[in-house]
DNA sequence: GCATGTTGACGTTAAATTCACATAAAGATA
DNA sequence: TATCTTTATGTGAATTTAACGTCAACATGC
């Protein structure tokens, strides 16, 4: 409800506070269940906003800046963790994959750390917030101009730099979906993305039913493009079938927590 | 792993405080095996905070780590920030700065929040939080493969974004300086550093005086390539006008704070 | 090659975390 | 109001994990 919301909020203003704080400290300070305390902090970790240790939970790394992201919060984000969730279907242990600076794909790095040892390369400084300093993980920033819009680095450094990478699984957004072809609103978010669909052996496409039958500034790519495009329910079945019929490898992912 | 934290933190300000400690006597000390206390200094000293010698730690004599512990930020923090002030002298607004990933590179950049509007480059992600969203400055970031002992960007990815760009003045630090070669521990570090010197016009280099007479492990450039040397004040006379006389364009900065 | 320091493998212990279940509170429906 | 559902919380056992110690093999010679 509200109230638990109110104390997550409480919660995780303490630990960036202080930094690093034991669980029972937390215990004690919010005089509740160890248990309760950590049903809280599982599901900030969940957001990203901290780290859980052993015995402990701490702010992530770099918290100067995901503290103003870290309420960023949560616009549909019960399809966006289905989708994340589907989409780890795709990715094995040992693999590189690279993110883009969609939240989709930020997602889907907070599940990458349940399937070390990965190499992991994104522009969004979101995600790079969630996968500095974790074991066991390789993780490679792609450079280039901030975007305060995106919370991402693009531009020409971003693109060359795509260009000498390889990726083994590309997982990314996009703006609006019409007929077959995806579409993105920014000219050199676009470029990037395209670079990205370059650089990758397979292609994974994560979109909200709600992005169809919507268009945006640039062409993104061709829906059959994609090794798969997982979207939530809600599509209508003369949809589907229609775009099963053009070749696009549709998935339809449901929402509801089993 | 929290408790271990606690323990290392108490092992390293006991190693501080006394300079070199035997391991036996940390073992007596803190009343655990010496295959603990063992652990403990392996972990610190690949924090870069200790250093191990046979039968004994010493405290690691560059303080080069932004990663460890709070003490560290503040290591030397009167000198850096000196330094920084007097690095302003070199840089204009509208121009490209570069900064390396060095804390006394984060002191400056602090201060250029003052120098606005300006073009920032750089591959440290401490300097990156502290740039990010701010208003008439356009930050680009150096990408490449994560490293938590710098809190950087290193790497191939790195070195190659850094060669497409040209910046109006690079201000770097070094780890150690002998005669008039600076010198740098880590082989991909000195290699980012490298490509940011040849992808700048003016040149300049930070370094505490406690600096001199150390080396490490690889060189990274002569002195006399860099369009002016601060160092802070301790240096002697006699090394200073050697220096001079070598063609170092030197200037000592005043630690004293006004 | 001796003495001392160091590393690695393994087992033990203590602790943290999770799980299953029970309880309590808040809302909804009729 | 009564009762039914949903959500938040507490309890204690079961499971997992991390820290530490011991001993034996190895390396080093501040």
């Amino acid at each position: 409800m509200i109230k638990a919301d109110e104390r997550r909020e409480e919660i995780a203003d303490y630990v960036i506070k202080l930094g690093q704080v034991r669980i029972d400290d937390l215990v004690e300070h919010f005089g509740v269940s160890r248990m309760t305390i950590h049903r809280h902090i599982d599901r900030l970790a969940q957001q990203g906003v901290l780290r859980k240790l052993h015995g402990a939970v701490t702010v992530q790394p770099s918290g100067l800046y995901e503290s103003a992201f870290r309420y960023r919060v949560t616009v549909n984000r019960a399809e966006k963790d289905a989708l994340a969730r589907a989409a780890l279907d795709y990715v094995e242990a040992g693999q590189v994959v690279m993110l883009d600076d969609s939240s989709t794909a930020n997602a889907v790095a907070t599940l990458l750390l349940d399937v070390k040892p990965l190499t992991v390369v994104t522009n969004s400084v979101s995600t790079a917030a969630l996968l500095i300093n974790v074991d066991d993980l390789d993780f490679i920033c792609l450079g280039g101009q901030y975007h305060g819009t995106y919370n991402a680095y693009i531009g020409i450094v971003c693109e060359n730099a795509v260009a000498q990478l390889r990726a083994n699984v590309l997982i990314c957004s996009a703006s609006a979906v019409t007929g077959t072809t995806a579409f993105i609103q920014d000219p050199n978010v676009v470029r990037v993305k395209q670079a990205m669909m370059a650089a990758s052996v397979k292609r994974i496409l994560l979109v909200d039913h709600a992005k169809f039958d919507r268009i945006a500034l640039h062409v993104f790519d061709d829906l059959t493009s994609f090794d798969a495009v997982l979207v939530t329910e809600g599509l209508g079945d003369a949809q589907a079938q229609s775009l099963e019929r053009a070749g696009v490898k549709l998935r339809i992912v449901k929402t509801k927590a089993s």
